[in-house]
DNA sequence: CACTTTTATGTAGAAATTGTGAAAATTACT
DNA sequence: AGTAATTTTCACAATTTCTACATAAAAGTG
């Protein structure tokens, strides 16, 4: 399991380096950032940040102008720390998507609370975990699966097998190709079990289901 | 190799320089445009643009609008960014021919994704998997045959035998040698079955279908 | 032009592949 | 262990594709 990257901003190095202590300590890794701009970079060239803790009080760009940058593209929890207790900025910050609103000063050990809370609540929230098309919805993380907003129940194979598809779409997948991708490497036993699972699928798939072609003599693909 | 180029049309500049450092890091070349009408003009002049990212909500010509003048020319591929998950909108853009739909905000990784995926699909992107000749486009991996952009049903045979053609262009191929290529070797039927499959080739291709030529005495060939 | 050879085409039956429902085997859950 | 759910196998039906064949059309030959 890898550990959670945590983006912490702060222009006082002191400040960064007692959260950054406590996080590491819980387990998370911590980048650092000392100003919003270097944080919008920091934030765009490491992929997979989890979570974001935001001063607000910053040289150069200001908490609220970071979050709205990051908010463009991406819906990762954001934590805000603030030395006022003003109510203004707390509608500001919810209004821009903020998921926790701390007043400054705090113990550490509240915020790494709150960090658990929000990752917990987002089932880390990662947007990269989700596959979508034609109205098919696939959450990684949770093994759920909506149509059109319908939740529908699959097993662990036909989920398996209509992640792999979703994953391939448009791409023409011999039974053979299948075999080896969603089913263990070690396995045997005849390729036409394939078609026993496509026909549940397509079946618990409604009348999506007819999105899944048979591509003959070769195997399947979702139609693109 | 050269890089394949990439319209980004939004009118916000910090935007577009976001979506711009993510694909040019990915090895594409971006131009970019900040509202429709520069976009179309854009589109226009450059010759041999790959794909188009485009910004819903624009100011003098919206998304919609410069999609329909772009599809009145072209079947560039085209991502449609939109900050309303209204699903009447995503109607609209799939008859407009949108390739994707990607609501905002999301992450750069999963536009870049998308667009690989997309011009992979297309077989445009780098692979020899694709045969392209005379508007016939052969994409291996999706088994799938499209003709001036139609894309055509063709069964395993037919595919076979136009891929072995497209791949012997221009060269006067025997019955037996083209048995011996797409046939099995243990196949020992009639080779006039060849003429057969070249009916209904020619057929399914349609006004397209007289550039397979007969060499008579001999088998038949590919036009060059 | 008559004649031979080769190719085109339509059709029907053969062969191959996939769809389907049910039963058997396996796995997961109390 | 007992029960339910899932996965796999299997047999046969349905479908698609392939091939053979008969006849028509076209091309070459003298």
């Amino acid at each position: 399991m890898e550990r959670l990257k945590v983006l912490v901003v702060d222009d006082e190095s002191r400040m960064r380096k007692l959260v950054k202590d406590f996080l590491t300590k819980s387990g998370y890794d911590v980048l650092e950032a000392g100003d919003g701009e270097q944080a919008v970079d920091t934030f765009f060239k490491e992929k997979d940040i989890a979570l974001v803790v935001l001063d607000v009080m910053m040289p150069k760009m200001d908490g609220w102008q970071v979050c709205k940058e990051i908010r463009a593209f991406s819906q990762v929890p954001i934590i805000m720390l603030t030395a006022r207790t003003d109510e203004q900025d707390e509608l500001t910050g919810f209004k821009l998507g903020v998921d926790e609103y701390i007043a400054k000063p705090f113990s550490p050990k509240i915020l790494v609370a709150r960090i658990e809370a929000i990752l917990r609540r987002s089932g880390q929230g990662n947007s990269d975990d989700t596959l979508e098309y034609a109205g098919i919805i696939i959450d990684k993380v949770a093994h759920q699966v909506t149509i059109d907003g319908q939740p529908i129940e699959l097993s662990y194979k036909e989920f398996e097998l209509l992640t792999y598809f979703m994953e391939n779409k448009g791409i023409a997948l011999s039974r053979e190709k299948i075999l080896n991708s969603v089913w263990n490497y070690d396995y045997f036993g005849d390729a036409r079990t394939i078609d026993t699972h496509v026909k549940k699928l397509r079946s618990k798939m409604g009348e999506k289901g007819n999105i899944i072609k048979t591509v003959w003599g070769m195997g399947y693909k979702l139609e693109e």
